[in-house]
DNA sequence: AATCCTGCCAACCGCGAAGCG
DNA sequence: GCGCTTCGCGGTTGGCAGGAT
């Protein structure tokens, strides 16, 4: 699939590039879709698009402000807890990783979605059962001191949060800014964001 | 030292749902 | 009620980096 997208952006046509835009996104349409976020916020992404003057589409840059720009991204390592909850949240939800996502702040479902593809699915495929009651037999886990299935004594601090339940102590709204670590490079285009809006 | 393999991640695409005129 | 536009989601792909041989 995605003919076109395979070469990335290298082998457009003058004509196609000056459409739009595709590929690696650079630094600098980082910075003006940042910029134009923090002056104008979120809008219809398409509008946005071209008022801010990117040669993308409002789908390219919603998915990028959404997965890598967002202040409150959270990057790095998925927790045990994470691993322990995203196991969860799948036996529960299936492939629904938007939905996952909701429950575990400042992760991406683009993130949440790799990662299972990548380690746990994985996994589970080269002759590892799945074992949702236990989900720290998973790589990652080595340095968890988690056992025990859910159903024991040892049951993690992590709950499984009340589907759209905005009681729930998981239930948090898509902007929690509660990650101070983990950060990644576009922190500094956020420090820098006092001088550019300026 | 060179080559191959594997894992990870960013980005794109297609499709369905929702919103609006 | 209908058609169009936009959004959001899930699946898939391609490139890069690091490790293994």
């Amino acid at each position: 699939m995605g003919e076109e997208g395979n070469n990335m952006d290298k082998r457009l046509s003058s004509n196609q590039e000056a459409e739009v835009r595709k590929g690696p996104w650079t630094m600098e349409e980082d910075l003006i879709l940042i910029n134009y976020i923090a002056t104008h916020g979120e809008g219809v992404w398409n509008t946005l698009a071209r008022s801010a003057g990117l040669k993308r589409t409002g789908k390219s840059c919603r998915l990028r402000w959404l997965n890598y720009l967002r202040p409150d991204v959270r990057r790095g390592n998925i927790t045990p807890e994470e691993q322990f909850l995203i196991m969860e949240l799948h036996a529960r939800w299936g492939n629904r990783w938007s939905k996952i996502a909701r429950q575990l702040p400042g992760r991406t479902d683009n993130e949440i979605k790799n990662y299972w593809r990548t380690r746990i699915q994985k996994k589970n495929k080269h002759g590892d059962p799945m074992d949702y009651q236990n989900p720290m037999h998973s790589d990652g886990a080595s340095t968890s001191q988690t056992s025990g299935s859910m159903q024991d004594a040892a049951t993690p601090t992590y709950t499984i949060p009340q589907m759209d339940n905005p009681h729930d102590p998981f239930y948090a709204p898509p902007f929690s800014n509660d990650c101070t670590d983990n950060f990644w490079g576009v922190e500094d285009f956020w420090a820098m964001h006092s001088f550019h809006g300026d």
